[in-house]
DNA sequence: CATTTGACATCTT
DNA sequence: TAAGATGCCAAAT
């Protein structure tokens, strides 16, 4: 299997409505510190794959730029506000009340975390 | 085989 | 908060 391969799994797992950052993808997939990886390997993504990959932000919470151009930087955040993720004046995302928890299979869509934990008991 | 090039992250000013 | 330096590593050249 390719080195991408863990990286694609991991971007799978992404629920609707929450996203995740390059280094936390990285991480999960037992890729500690190797974020620009991710990135490269969605860059040489399939389109053909059913991978999501818009829910995939810097750690800034905001949509990386490519040097593609910028049409698919505008698809990737009206994909994300369509699953309901909100978008602040500067383009960017509160990672607080949208990050992806993998410990926390329970996340619904377009909630808060503390919603998420209200809703489940 | 050596260099360059990235959809990044983190630490330092 | 922002900008620069550095580490990372697979592909392309």
């Amino acid at each position: 299997m390719g080195t991408y391969a863990r990286f694609y799994d991991v971007v799978r797992r992404v629920p609707p409505g929450r996203v995740a950052t390059y280094g936390q993808v990285a991480s999960e997939a037992g890729s500690f510190g190797h974020a620009r990886q991710v990135g490269y390997a969605l860059a040489a993504c399939p389109d053909d794959a059913d991978i999501p990959w818009h829910r995939i932000v810097n750690a800034r919470g905001e949509v990386s730029r490519r040097s593609g151009g910028r049409a698919f930087e505008r698809i990737q955040r009206v994909l994300l506000e369509a699953e309901g993720v909100a978008f602040d004046d500067r383009g960017r995302i509160d990672l607080r009340r949208f990050r992806w928890d993998p410990d926390d299979p329970d996340q619904a869509p377009s909630r808060t975390r503390k919603d998420s934990r209200a809703a489940r008991k």
